[in-house]
DNA sequence: CTACAATTGTGAAAACTTACACGAATCAAC
DNA sequence: GTTGATTCGTGTAAGTTTTCACAATTGTAG
């Protein structure tokens, strides 16, 4: 009776999510299609609506989809009818990038806290909050109920780091750290190590 | 004859090459085997002798791999034995913190040119090279040979500056914009936005 | 009202990816 | 030597994902 849901189907909505808001608010498109979405996006119709399929029957046949509709139904899916508080570890070049970065803020996901273990960065103002030590984590987290971080930190403390935040109550992780982390298995983790991106594509070159 | 490697084979193997080097050098193991590294990868270990098998074989039966040899047949496979030029475009946070990425530069990715069109930005020193005005694009690029290229500019701009980039000789593009790029069937793109990473897990929370 | 074009949702087929399991090779211990 | 424990490379099976293709539905034009 439960479906499993695939995740690469999962991973598959965010994108649709994104180009439908696309649709709506830079070309004023009020209905799509399979079709339409699919060529801006470089997927097959057929694949579109054996997705969507997957949650309830959003289109009309002749017609389409209403977008405004169809994102709805998808934010409602993904979880993100609520916002999100997100904890930053590691206040280096790109922990500061991250935390400043819009989108974030645009799509409810409110960065609320940063942590380091540098005494030098600890007090620094980033827009609206203070880089914490890094010992403050477990009860910030708590107090705040951060559910997902961002992990910013050297390889060699990732998974130590990783582990206190699980054991604080954090239960989605998208780290930049060059490792693969051990998590218990309803903990979600995300990867993106710009290193393992660009070494993929120099397989393809000459 | 030829046979034709599937692209999730090629993207494991950074994340291989990148274990067996912390395997060799934060550990100061000689060998390994492939349980072993599917173990610490959370990967079947007859999926990692799969992969490898496309290539040719690297272990030996009873002994597994010596880890030198592997990570050097590895970079070779991966076109890392060289030196790579990179263009990163956006001297926002996010490119700042690209360039300044170590990693990078530890890898063989030397970021030798960044692109801006605000003038405020133009002119500003980043580490050893200065910020570019954008319309120098095409000049820079084919001057350095630059056939890679980090994009970390607006939505709306993205496609625009990805065809002057394919244009100008550029063959691979990670790009950091929240759109999905059409380019040449012969062009490589690795994409990563961290929204869409981040709305994929908000679906498996509560 | 009818004919036609567009489009969905979906069962079945095709394609792709992963896991299994085993022969062969290697090494260490005795 | 012989035995036993490891481990690789790989053919085959199992599982997953994508594509195909079509009945059903909708809207439009005449």
């Amino acid at each position: 009776m439960i479906e499993e849901i695939p995740d690469i189907v999962i991973s598959r909505l965010p994108i649709y999510l994104r180009e439908l808001t696309r649709l709506a608010e830079e070309e004023g498109k009020l209905t799509t299609s399979s079709h339409e979405l699919g060529k801006r996006l470089g997927i097959s119709s057929a694949q579109i609506r054996k997705d969507l399929s997957h949650f309830g029957e959003f289109g009309k046949q002749g017609t389409g989809y209403h977008i405004n509709y169809l994102v709805q139904q998808l934010r409602e899916i993904l979880h993100l009818t609520r916002e999100w508080n997100v904890a930053v570890i590691g206040a280096g070049y790109l922990g500061h990038a991250l935390t400043h970065y819009k989108a974030f803020l645009d799509q409810g996901f409110h960065i609320t806290a940063i942590f380091d273990n540098d005494p030098a960065k600890i007090g620094e103002q980033l827009d609206d909050i203070a880089v914490q030590d890094i010992t403050e984590l477990e009860k910030t987290i708590t107090e705040l109920n951060i559910k997902m971080a961002i992990l910013v930190v050297p390889a060699n403390v990732a998974q130590e780091i990783t582990d206190r935040l699980v054991d604080a109550g954090v239960r989605a992780i998208l780290s930049y750290a060059p490792i693969y982390l051990k998590v218990p298995p309803d903990i979600q983790v995300s990867y993106s190590d710009p290193v393992v991106q660009m070494q993929r594509m120099t397989y393809y070159l000459t």
